[in-house]
DNA sequence: TCTATTGAAATTGTATACACTTGTTGATGA
DNA sequence: TCATCAACAAGTGTATACAATTTCAATAGA
C-alpha cells in the first residue's frame, strides 16, 4: 500500500490518506481542489490525480460537478466491511497455517510474545494496537496469494482508522490476546479448518466490538469520528 | 461498476474498459495517452483521469513517467485470482442461502434452468457463457453485504475476459452445469455450509480448467490472450 | 561484433487558463 | 412576508502549454 511514488501526486495523495487516518480529514470533510493544492504548494492537476486515486481505493466517495468528500462509514457499512473482512482473514489464517515459512512463523510469535509481554506489563496501548495490527498483517502475508493480500489489505484500510478503538472496550486487550493464542496454537499445530474458524470469528468479533462501542457512544456524537473519540478517550 | 458518468473521463473509461475485455486491447499493450486522446476526441487531461481510475481498479498498470500498460495476467496471477475469487463466492453462497428473498432464489432457479434448456437443446454457448456469469452473479448479490459483493465483483472483473474460455474445455459444460445443479440443491435446502463447499470448490475448478487449457495451448502462442485464444477456437 | 554512451524525439508529469455546472444570494413581484 | 428567478460566485471538468523524464537509435569505442 505505502507506495513509493515520487510524483507529486503520490506524495499528495499519501497526504491525504495520512490526514484521514489521523483524523485531520473528518468522514463528510469535502476535499476542496483549490486549497489543497495551495495547502500543498502545487496545482490543481497533481491533487485532482490524487482524489481520483483515494476515490477508486474507496476512501473519499465522488460524483461529477460536486466536491469530493472524505467517505462516511455508516455502522451498516461498516459491519459489512468486518464482515467481508474476517472471511478474507480467516482464509488468509487457512492459507498460511501450510503455506508460511519457518522463518514467518517464528517471526509471528515473536510478535505475539511482545504483545503479551506489553499485556503483562500495562505497555502502552498505541504500542499494543500496532502489535495487534502486526499479528493481523503477518498472518495475511503468509498466505503467499498476492491477490488475495492486495484484497485483504484494501480493505482494512478502509476500517483501519476505526480499528484501534477495539482496545478502549472493558476486556477487550485480554479477550484479543486470548484470541490470538488459540490462533497460534491451530497454526503451530497446523490444523487450517481450526485456524480459519477462529481468525474469522476473531476478527468478526473485534468488529461487534467496534459496533457496540460506537453505538454506546453514539448519542453523545452526531458522528462517530475516530478523531473525536480519540480526543474523548485520550487515546 | 457500469457508472452512469456524464463526465468524458467517464466516459473514456467505459470505452477502454470495452476495449480490454473485447481484446481490442491485449495485456501488455501500451496505453498511450497521446493516440487515445486524439481517437476519442479530448485533451490527455481525462483520458489521464480515466487510466488513473483503471489502474486503481487493477486493469493497467502505471508506473510514474512509464507508459501505462494493460495489466497481463500471468498464470500464476491467474491462479491467486481464482483462489481469493473461489473463497469470495463460496462466502458469498454461504452467506445467500440464508440471506436471498424468495424472489432472488426464483430467480436464480430460471437463470438455472434457462441454462440447463440451453445444454440439452445444444444452444449458443455464449448463451450459455453469459447465464453461467448470471448465475454466480446472482448467488454473490443475494449476500446482501456491498462491501463483499463490491470485491467480488472486483476481482470477477479481472478475470472475466479470460472466464468464458472454462467452455471450450471437453465436458465441462455438463460438469458446470452438474455443479450448479448441486449448488442450487444446496441452496435449495439450506444447507449454507455445503453451499459454501461446493460453490468455493466449483469456481476453483473453473480456474484449474482455464489453467490447462491455457498450458496446453501455451506453446503455439507466445502471450494467451483472450483474443487471440476466441480467434483461435471460434469463439 | 558487441557494448556503452550520448543526443534528440517521444511521452509522461505539472501548471495555468478557460468552460461548464452548481449553489447561493438578493432583487422583484404578488 | 413569501415565492420566484436572475445574476453572480464558487468549484469542478477540460484544454493547452511547458517541464521533466524516459526511450531509442545512432555513434564511438573496445
Amino acid at each position: 500500500m505505502t507506495d513509493k511514488d515520487p510524483t507529486q501526486a503520490g506524495t499528495v495523495r499519501l497526504a491525504i490518506e495520512r490526514d484521514i487516518f489521523n483524523g485531520l480529514l473528518a468522514p463528510g470533510d469535502a476535499l476542496e481542489e483549490g486549497r489543497l493544492a495551495s495547502r500543498f504548494g502545487v496545482s490543481r492537476t497533481p491533487v485532482r490525480e490524487a482524489i481520483t486515486q483515494l476515490a477508486q481505493a474507496g476512501l473519499v466517495t465522488k460524483r461529477a460537478h460536486k466536491r469530493a468528500v472524505v467517505a462516511a462509514l455508516d455502522p451498516e457499512t461498516l459491519l459489512e466491511l468486518f464482515e467481508a473482512l474476517s472471511e478474507l482473514e480467516g482464509t488468509a489464517a487457512f492459507l498460511s497455517t501450510t503455506r508460511m515459512s519457518e522463518a514467518e512463523r517464528s517471526e509471528l510469535l515473536v510478535i505475539h510474545e511482545a504483545a503479551a509481554k506489553n499485556l503483562r506489563l500495562n505497555g502502552d496501548p498505541n504500542e499494543y494496537a500496532d502489535l495487534g495490527f502486526a499479528f493481523h498483517q503477518r498472518i495475511v502475508s503468509g498466505c503467499h496469494n498476492k491477490v488475495l493480500i492486495e484484497t485483504t489489505e484494501w480493505l482494512a484500510l478502509r476500517v483501519l482508522p476505526y480499528r484501534r478503538f477495539q482496545v478502549v472496550a472493558p476486556g477487550r486487550l485480554q479477550r484479543n490476546q486470548s484470541d490470538h493464542d488459540d490462533i497460534i496454537s491451530a497454526i503451530v499445530a497446523r490444523d487450517a479448518a481450526e485456524a480459519r474458524r477462529l481468525m474469522q470469528r476473531h476478527t468478526l468479533e473485534q468488529g461487534d466490538a467496534l459496533m457496540r462501542f460506537i453505538v454506546l457512544n453514539k448519542t453523545t456524537h452526531t458522528d462517530f469520528h475516530p478523531a473525536a473519540l480519540a480526543k474523548e478517550h485520550q487515546l
